[in-house]
DNA sequence: TATAAAATACCTGAAATCCGTTACTTTTTT
DNA sequence: AAAAAAGTAACGGATTTCAGGTATTTTATA
């Protein structure tokens, strides 16, 4: 009898919890001990369990997978981190690589992927779903969005962005804050260059997806 | 020995549809009788299925979950409708409600949830998840949400505001669809009168509140 | 105290949006 | 069959954004 692989699994909708759980613990060789429903949690329980893998969710409140996958990464290598999302997007799986992580599968393949993939990074190599590779090469190839990754957002750059998802004009904007429209228009040219897109509707999904707004 | 409820599970994350079925198949009385990975998949194999409950996501490629519930209850009631979604915004339960959904819970609520719900929902009546119930209050009470209802956006605008969204330009959308650049500023012109916007910020943050994007 | 980063401001020209209005065709509903 | 709604298309002009610079002052921070 070979050791079972411990895992780790992390997910913010408990019914996808409950449903991966359900369908791992029919295979004779993965033992999952333990749960969390966030990042934050996970990091907590971190100091009472040694998993083999970690299985998480990209989207969580509290801390996201990528996240929480630099954290376990500065701590050791020997946890190897699954991500299993919805997201297809080339940038978030260029992030989540970056952070260090072993493993990156959408939620749209099925348990044979999974379980495929659980093995091949228990062996100590790297599983990315064809989609995965795909779009990264796409977006390592597309250089206006490769680049994004390190940039900081400055405080008065944010408080541009909240006025501008507040549909303010830039005339409007520059009233509200004292100083020049042009000035408004730098900040807003330099937040599209660092977030990486050429538009307003970039500026508001990033702004919403950060929480810096709604 | 009881009949055992026939299922029917719409999810287009291949890997939720095999947890809640590897969940549900523990227990004695329901019976998965089929699957499908969309609405308009569905639709289709309704005409081979007769459940007695349809569980469906509501965020779904080709046919979404409201439109679905819509198309199955115009042609008969018996089928009953549970949506499992991760949104709790009191908009989109309106919409599923409106739609003749017969219950409506969390994807962050465990199966203890989902069982409870099939169990009620087969019994005749309806069920929906405190928070889901809640939402639902605060939206019909709050009269700066409350009157964005009326307002119908069409199958076409939707389409285009999904397009806005992912940030193409009227230029792109009209080549995506096939129509002239005008027509494209015609349905962005509807769009923002109907959702009372003067600009594109205004539009996107719409299609993210309302789940038509993201 | 250098020097780097952030915030300020201006300019030009191109591209895209926004606003109002009209009008025809197709589809759906009554 | 009539009416309403949805989808299509066009025009002119005002406004705004977008893309590309340059340049000065203020504020952190190494």
């Amino acid at each position: 009898m070979e050791k079972k692989i411990k895992l780790f699994i992390v997910d913010d909708h408990k019914m996808f919890l409950e449903g991966i759980q359900s369908i791992l613990i029919d295979t004779q060789f993965i033992d999952v001990i333990a749960t969390a429903k966030d990042g934050k949690e996970a990091l907590k329980l971190l100091n009472n369990f040694l998993p083999d893998i970690i299985i998480t969710d990209i989207d969580m409140p509290n801390l996201d997978g990528i996240e929480l996958t630099k954290l376990v990464k500065k701590q050791s290598d020997n946890i190897k981190i699954i991500a299993v999302s919805s997201h297809s997007e080339g940038e978030v799986i260029s992030k989540a690589i970056k952070a260090g992580i072993n493993g990156y599968i959408l939620k749209n393949t099925g348990k044979t992927e999974l379980l495929k993939a659980i093995k091949q990074v228990y062996k100590g190599e790297n599983y990315y779903t064809e989609e995965v590779k795909k779009n990264l090469n796409d977006s390592l190839f597309n250089p206006t969005k490769a680049k994004n990754q390190i940039v900081k957002i400055s405080s008065r750059e944010k408080e541009v962005l909240k006025l501008i998802s507040e549909e303010m004009n830039t005339q409007e904007i520059a009233e509200e804050l004292f100083i020049s429209p042009n000035t408004v228009e730098v900040h807003r040219k330099n937040l599209m260059r660092k977030i990486g897109t050429k538009n307003m509707v970039g500026l508001v999904k990033y702004a919403i997806q950060q929480g810096i707004i709604k």
